[in-house]
DNA sequence: ATCTTATGTGTACGGCGTAAACATAAATCA
DNA sequence: TGATTTATGTTTACGCCGTACACATAAGAT
């Protein structure tokens, strides 16, 4: 209810109470609406293909008003990016929480990051399949999405201690990455349009296909 | 060195031989040099991020010269991604032309399609890490990327018959291909800012784990 | 009440993709 | 050969874009 933000562009006061301007009758901030407008928008046609302007209208401001909120379009990009892993982090997280065997573990939170891409599609294609020019904003979103492979590597490493393997951690984190990402890409971009055999199952085999070697 | 063209606006004409007005010292065509301008560029800096006015001044020609060639910068995009697909749809070929049991021939197509991917990073973030707005062009490029897949799933469908295995051939090519992309997207992104513990090793293991119930 | 800060708008600028009109070199035909 | 047609380039111009800058005003703080 009392969204409290802070300018971007000048140092950082002191953070009393302060009710923002317009809060709608939802309860949503501006600065929500925002990004809900422009992740939605973004994944539905593509971060270059959506203007400010665009995203101002829909989401009931003015083209600069964004500007207050976010620095940048690439800005707002990445607020999006950063929603997203902080989600998944956080889902890794509750995954490895709860109780079984370090592989049952690893496999849950392997499940559960695929399914929220599959069911977040527009997280995820926002995230993962927009690439946003070489610079500084691109290496400060790697760095952020480097804290979810840290959980997988760990969760690799749980499986591997527990059985005295002798694995490649990283290496196999690495992999494990990479069916994830080549799984939903593939099922987000298509989507409904290509006959996906079994989504389902998919999911599943390539889980245990990439995990075998450690149970 | 006679490179003929006919106009890509005007209606079919009787395609007598016609030499292109400047072709360089090189013999490379002015539509070569754009297309490869291009890629270099949407490579390197995204293709949003290049403008047909800077492809313009490095292939040494005037912005809406480009238009003679390719009707749009979409399609001049899409003209690379047909480029990358054919090459792969000859590689592929070529691979399972070679002498070899049917495993033999598809690892040996999986590898080398993404030895490809590897070696020629530009060709593969031009051609699957750049979405283009949905649309008609969009579904061109998946109609023409369906040639790959299309063989991938009979070098599956020949593993399945030459063993009588009982296997989903469809979810296997597309979890092949998944693998593919996840491993090759990965190791093109990064590049060499990222740690990769031994690409080499890494492709070869995940080209067995997703192979391995077809021996 | 006054001052400060947060958060909005209006206007303007340089760059974009490309439509339209024009110019001319190359190929074809008489 | 000269005339005509076609292919391939340039110039100009239009309507969008991201966003810098100047300004307006509402919401605490004093």
């Amino acid at each position: 209810m009392l969204t409290t933000r802070k300018s971007i562009r000048k140092t950082v006061r002191k953070p009393k109470t302060r009710k923002a301007r317009s809060v709608s009758s939802t309860g949503v901030s501006l600065r929500e609406r925002i990004r809900d407008t422009a992740r939605e928008l973004f994944a539905r046609e593509g971060y270059e293909s959506v203007s400010m302007r665009r995203i101002g209208a829909k989401a009931g401001c003015s083209p600069m008003a964004m500007y207050r909120h976010y620095a940048s379009k690439e800005e707002l990009l990445l607020s999006i990016c950063e929603e997203t892993f902080s989600r998944m982090v956080r889902l890794v997280d509750m995954a490895r929480s709860q109780p079984g065997t370090p592989i049952q573990k690893l496999r849950r939170s392997v499940r559960t990051v695929i399914d929220f891409h599959i069911s977040h599609p527009n997280h995820y294609k926002v995230t993962f399949m927009t690439v946003l020019p070489p610079g500084p904003v691109a290496e400060r979103k790697v760095a952020i999405g480097q804290q979810v492979m840290d959980r997988l590597q760990n969760g690799v490493r749980d499986c591997s201690e527990a059985k005295g393997l002798d694995i490649d951690i990283e290496m196999t984190a690495q992999i494990i990455r990479a069916a994830i990402h080549g799984l939903a890409s593939s099922l987000v971009t298509t989507g409904k349009c290509y006959p996906w055999k079994d989504p389902e199952r998919m999911k599943d085999e390539m889980m245990v296909l990439v995990t075998r070697h450690l149970e």
